[in-house]
DNA sequence: GGATAGCCTG
DNA sequence: CAGGCTATCC
């Protein structure tokens, strides 16, 4: 299966936080923002990705303020399931060519096609008026050539006749657009409200709000309702809502009716607030009249059906969730500590995140208080270094232990998932998708195309969400090793939502499923995961590597990618023992450079070390790791002491003691995903 | 000749 | 961290 669309066949390993209605992956406003020639460079991505105004990358930014930062979604699921549908590949493939060729044909089902058949709708029609132009050009010469004038009446009467016709049939069009978006804007709306006042009316309840007696609970008739061609009770009473208007009045009391949307167009930029949905379109009254309106008319439109179908799902999801007793209370009680939580580690980055987070309606509340218990009670049994100075290979390999997550790695913030269902997991709009799907392809730029690699240049300020399974390998792995001490106790079963999204029962969810099933190749979580066991094997067969990481798809290119990996941490934690040893060599006091060559946790190699393979500090550094390291420091400094180095191999002795001391990696990294997760939240 | 390690470079 | 290159091993 070494076939170059094998390689985006591998699900993604992340994905980037739930955004209401937005997906502009520049959450860091000093970078990553997308210049037009990027935008260029994505025909279909981008124009949805990033609907093209500041006011759209201003609402983007706030409204992924902490937005729903325990969201996740499991793309691990029914893994076997997705495989066996990879054929139903993303456009996007490991060449260039492919991916420029190839996207459009091959996006199926995603929102990318909508701009391109907006723009073959479109092209019939500028064709038209062209070829008028081209043809009133052309008879406007014959006509001087001695034509009989009347003729040249009777022939420009007829132009005038096609003209005008042509024009009223662009104005119907147009009209019948705007109508769809209308249509689709008014049920957008109404969804918006009930959403709203389902979610957002309880936290108004906790500041007092009266809104109760009206916020009964949304059923799904309801939902079907808004979408029934022929009772659309926004447009029977005669509701046109706004185009691009702010929704500041009545989305943000939660109570909002149609009449109190502002007519005019406002500048989302400044009328942003932060509890209020708005629609992301930045259009102008009479904008898209232009052609450059129409782009972002199509953009509008593609956004505000995304935004709805987005919703529709979440609700209906929601809705077998609370059939579900175990999970209806976290499903639709949200609660201020996980959040609390979840932005003490986001606010970091991103210091707006508090107004947003208290301000959204779908906020729930992810088990992250129950996981962390189980966390922190398992932590003390997971601290088991194991000190062994004459360092055989260890039969049982240490644990990894939790640290506190003290800092935690900006591209993998931990986000648990016991209860997914409860989680607004499905709660995110196809930008989201996409920009999640982009974001955990292949990091091999063999298999990219440039503009690829360009989007996830600017796509890399989300802070990815890594998936389900990938994030929570917790319960069979906490089962497997907590279990064995005595934990394991009150464990949610994580796999709910691999058994509910893997039944199948919401086609939307298969779609996108095989879409991010449908890639191949080793993303940032592998990569830490990699450099985690580089704590237990300097020198991992190439079998180590696919037992150790089972939902990688591995061919040729995907294997030399890990072993370059590995090749490369080797490099780095040689390069350091080589650096400190020779500093150590330059210590004159024995006692001094007897202390420079140990290695306890609380000296400078240590650090870097920690901070290369461990960056998000969230695993315990295994004692033997540091044990080994001062093998390798040991052993660098004799040389250096010896005059050894002065010979070109002096290194391969070293590298041939410390490639004996590779040790088993531990059962938890045989799971899919960062071994890290397993423990976090602790 | 393929796979891999290591070195160098960007 | 990846790519290119060489050396080495099987």
């Amino acid at each position: 299966m070494d076939s170059p669309s094998d390689r985006f066949h591998q699900q993604p390993s992340q994905m980037c936080p739930f955004e209401l209605y937005h997906s502009l992956p520049d959450s860091n406003p000093s970078s990553h923002r997308f210049s037009p020639s990027s935008l260029s460079s994505h025909p279909l991505f981008s124009p949805l990705m990033h609907p093209n105004s500041a006011s759209q990358r201003w609402g983007s930014f706030r409204q992924r303020q902490g937005l729903f930062p325990g969201l996740l979604v499991d793309d691990d699921i029914s893994e076997e399931d997705v495989f066996g549908k990879r054929e139903f590949a993303l456009g996007a493939t490991p060449s260039s060519q492919r991916c420029h060729g190839e996207r459009g044909q091959s996006s199926g089902p995603v929102p990318g096609n909508w701009g391109q058949d907006f723009g073959r709708a479109k092209r019939p029609r500028m064709d038209s008026a062209a070829r008028n132009e081209e043809e009133t050009g052309r008879e406007g010469k014959r006509g001087r050539k001695s034509r009989a004038l009347v003729r040249m009446g009777e022939r420009k009467g007829a132009e005038q006749g096609n003209r005008r016709e042509s024009r009223e049939g662009r104005k119907r069009q147009r009209q019948e657009l705007k109508l769809q978006l209308e249509e689709t804007r008014g049920k957008l709306l109404e969804l918006q409200r009930k959403v709203w006042r389902v979610y957002g009316g309880q936290a108004d309840d906790e500041k007092g709000g009266e809104d109760e007696q009206e916020n009964g609970p949304i059923n799904l008739d309801e939902v079907a309702e808004m979408f029934s061609d022929s009772d659309d009770p926004l447009v029977s009473n005669g509701f046109s809502p706004p185009r691009c208007s702010s929704q500041k009045n009545n989305e943000s009391n939660g109570n909002g009716n149609a009449e109190m949307f502002p007519e005019t167009s406002v500048d989302l930029d400044l009328e942003l607030n932060g509890d209020q949905v708005w629609l992301g379109c930045s259009l102008v009254r009479g904008e898209w009249e232009s052609a450059e309106g129409g782009q972002k008319f199509a953009q509008a439109l593609k956004q505000e059906l995304a935004n709805v179908v987005a919703q529709v799902i979440d609700r209906v999801v929601r809705l077998y969730a609370e059939t579900d007793p175990s999970t209806v209370t976290s499903a639709t009680v949200p609660q201020e500590t996980s959040m609390t939580l979840d932005l003490n580690s986001d606010r970091r980055l991103r210091p707006q995140a508090v107004e947003q987070v208290e301000a959204l309606p779908l906020v729930t509340k992810s088990p992250q208080d129950k996981r962390a218990s189980i966390a922190q009670n398992v932590h003390k049994d997971l601290l088991l270094p194991q000190a062994n100075p004459s360092l055989p290979p260890l039969p049982h390999p240490p644990l990894p232990a939790l640290l506190p997550p003290r800092s935690k790695d900006h591209f993998l913030p931990s986000y648990p998932s016991e209860n997914p269902v409860a989680l607004p997991l499905l709660h995110y709009t196809m930008q989201n998708l996409f920009a999640r799907s982009l974001s955990s392809l292949p990091l091999h730029k063999d298999c990219l195309s440039e503009s690829f690699m360009d989007f996830r240049s600017h796509n890399s300020a989300f802070p990815p969400l890594p998936l389900l399974g990938q994030l929570d390998p917790s319960p069979s792995d906490r089962a497997r090793e907590g279990g064995m001490r005595g934990g394991g106790a009150g464990m949610v079963d994580g796999g709910d939502a691999a058994l509910y999204l893997a039944a199948g029962s919401i086609s939307f969810y298969e779609i996108v499923q095989k879409n991010l099933h449908s890639q191949e190749g080793l993303s940032p979580c592998h990569l830490k995961k990699a450099k985690l066991m580089f704590f237990y094997t300097r020198y991992p067969s190439s079998s180590t590597l696919k037992t150790y990481f089972p939902d990688v798809k591995f061919n040729r290119c995907v294997t030399s990618q890990l072993i370059k990996w590995f090749s490369n941490f080797r490099e780095f934690f040689y390069i350091q023992m080589e650096r400190f040893a020779r500093q150590a060599a330059r210590e004159g006091l024995t006692s001094a450079r007897e202390r420079s060559l140990r290695l306890g946790r609380d000296t400078e190699l240590y650090r870097i070390l920690n901070m290369h393979y461990n960056k998000s500090n969230d695993y315990q550094v295994p004692e033997r790791f540091v044990e080994i390291s001062e093998v390798a420091l040991r052993e660098f400094f004799t040389a250096i002491q010896s005059g050894r180095d002065t010979d070109p191999c002096w290194k391969k002795a070293i590298y041939k003691i410390i490639c004996k001391l590779d040790s088993p990696v531990p059962d938890s990294f045989r799971l899919p995903g960062c071994p890290t997760d397993t423990y976090r939240m602790g």
